[in-house]
RNA sequence: GGCCCCUUAGCCAAGCGGUAAGGCAGCGGAUUGCAAAUCCGCCAUCCCCGGUUCGAAUCCGGGAGGGGCCUCCA
């Protein structure tokens, strides 16, 4: 048994419970990823943002953690979208999936460690559907392959959701070769012109739910630890997966179920068919990546987010009272913030420091924010300590006016100790990771050159007591979007967005 | 019709039985030649009505409003 203090919703149970896993000291997450047939939008981020923070947790935490993200890349849509733009199923998801991981890289979603494609495990799919077939939990007809939801016992559990009232509810499709309404594919035979595989059921390709339980079985073995996707998945996919898988080797399928709330747009579900959604390569060239992650995990991942740009405005004002920090941090201390090397592992409470009261205020925020996180992984609350450690550190460094190098050197440790106790956290978070793109402009050497030139000459005015020139200067860059600070040790400058 | 979920200040948001974190905006102050930045302070009794409890935003019942799923969807 593992010690740690996390607890986990799970929706399977609709309670938070302690985390335990399958094998001690590892966990196998999987999550559920794009039908690759249209670009992402930011409600497909909402899932791997989250997760990988997850992961980024439980690594913290000392797990040995295998992320799995999958790829379906075959599917009905696939095929009709394919041949509205008079191209290949195979030419379109691959062009759809690179965009996919084109976005999580910019997000910062490292942790991923596979993205299986469906189409690459079909042999482990048939088997499965054979050995569903044999056990008599699926039958054949005509071509297709169904699960019969009758056969498994407690099929609905996880949406509680009762086989019989779906056939009263008679909104699902029905078709002749299904016994049951609620019966779903698990093979669909091939129409003339169609892409297929061979089986022993015919030309045919998988239907919708299996990939999921072959490939998660294959990576991650019968127990998954965690399982995750969009609210919208509980049902039917979720539901189909957990029968299916189940009944295939009478084991768990999974021990947390854990459903993030989805993107809305207004006062809708952002999605795809809806046509109101934000896409991500878009939204990138108006937003800074940190802006659109800080933001995903700025609420508690099982509420729904909504999405405007006055709300991204909002955040990335937020965020740059921590750059301006971080600017600081190099002028006090000549270091890069970004380049810091914290501290990846969750350790014991380091004793306090005599006469350091400043360090103990700072660990007790770290405290606080790994409560937060322990606590179904509350980043919301967590961002929340991370902005009261950025306020601590800036009433010491005043308190002590570092950066008029008038700090001891015990002040200097407290202060560089604290800024990584931040890192560290930011980390976690995988936020932070490197320079804001506002910057960009300074690294224009005639820009920073010239700006620096009416620095000095408006320097000299100030010893002068111009003021008049002064202010004047400084009112002409400011229309130009420069602002400038006067500090102790001379005047900097910044491009406001 | 069935199954879930949500409702906290102007806006966003944490909170999971002991008298409301944090952010944005706003106001006042310190600092500054003036600014900017930073710091300090102010700004809610938690949709409504009942109930349980010594004590409820937090538990139970009812009502109002909003959302998701039941058909493809992260």
């Amino acid at each position: 048994m593992e010690a740690n203090d996390l607890h986990v919703y799970n929706t399977l149970t609709r309670q938070k419970e302690p985390f335990v896993t399958v094998v001690p000291g590892k966990v196998g997450i999987y999550l559920c990823g794009p039908t690759v047939y249209k670009p992402s939008h930011l409600g497909h981020m909402v899932g791997p943002v989250i997760f990988d923070t997850v992961k980024r947790y439980l690594s913290y935490l000392g797990y040995e953690v295998t992320f799995v993200v999958n790829i379906t890349d075959i599917d009905d849509k696939l095929i009709v979208e394919a041949a509205k733009q008079n191209t290949t199923v195979p030419e379109l998801a691959e062009r759809i999936t690179k965009d996919y991981v084109k976005n999580l890289e910019i997000l910062n979603v490292t942790g991923v460690d596979h993205l299986p494609r469906a189409t690459h495990h079909v042999d482990a799919i048939i088997q499965m559907i054979k050995v569903l077939v044999d056990k008599g939990f699926a039958y054949p007809a005509a071509g297709d392959v169904y699960f019969d939801v009758t056969k498994d016992e407690d099929y609905g559990k996880l949406c509680h959701r009762d086989p019989e009232q779906m056939e009263a509810g008679a909104r699902i499709e029905v078709s002749d070769r299904k016994r049951n309404p609620g019966d779903f594919a698990l093979w669909k035979g091939a129409k003339p012109g169609e892409p297929f595989w061979e089986s022993p059921w015919g030309k045919g390709r998988p239907g919708w739910h299996i990939e999921c339980s072959a490939m998660s079985m294959k990576l991650l073995g019968t127990t998954l630890d965690i399982h995750g996707g969009g609210l919208d998945l509980q049902f039917p996919h979720h539901e189909n997966e957990l029968a299916q898988s189940e009944s295939f080797n009478g084991e768990p399928f999974v021990h947390y179920w854990m459903h993030n709330g989805l993107m809305k747009t207004g006062t809708e579900k952002m999605s795809k068919s809806k046509g109101n959604e934000i896409v991500v390569s878009e939204l990138l060239k108006r937003h800074h990546p940190e802006t659109l992650r800080f933001f995903l995990l700025s609420t508690h991942y099982r509420r729904p987010i909504d999405f405007s740009e006055e709300r991204l405005e909002e955040v990335r004002r937020a965020l740059d009272g921590f750059y301006r920090f971080f600017e600081r941090f190099e002028r006090i201390t000549k270091k890069s913030f970004f380049e810091l090397q914290a501290p990846t592992a969750r350790r014991p409470i380091p004793p306090n420091e005599p006469a350091a009261e400043f360090v103990a205020e700072v660990v007790g925020l770290w405290e606080k924010f790994l409560e937060h996180m322990d606590d179904d992984f509350n980043t919301g609350g967590a961002i929340g300590i991370l902005f009261e450690l950025l306020t601590a550190l800036n009433r010491f460094a005043d308190a002590n006016h570092l950066e008029e190098g008038k700090g001891s050197e015990a002040d200097l440790r407290a202060f560089q100790r604290g800024v990584l106790i931040l890192k560290e956290l930011s980390q976690i978070l995988g936020v932070f990771h490197k320079p804001a793109a506002t910057k960009e402009a300074g690294d224009d050497k005639l820009l920073g050159g010239l700006i620096q030139l009416l620095i000095d000459v408006r320097a000299d005015a100030r010893k002068n007591k111009n003021f008049a020139l002064s202010d004047q200067i400084r009112k002409r860059l400011g229309e130009l979007g420069v602002t400038l600070e006067d500090r102790t040790a001379g005047s900097i400058w910044r491009i406001e967005n």
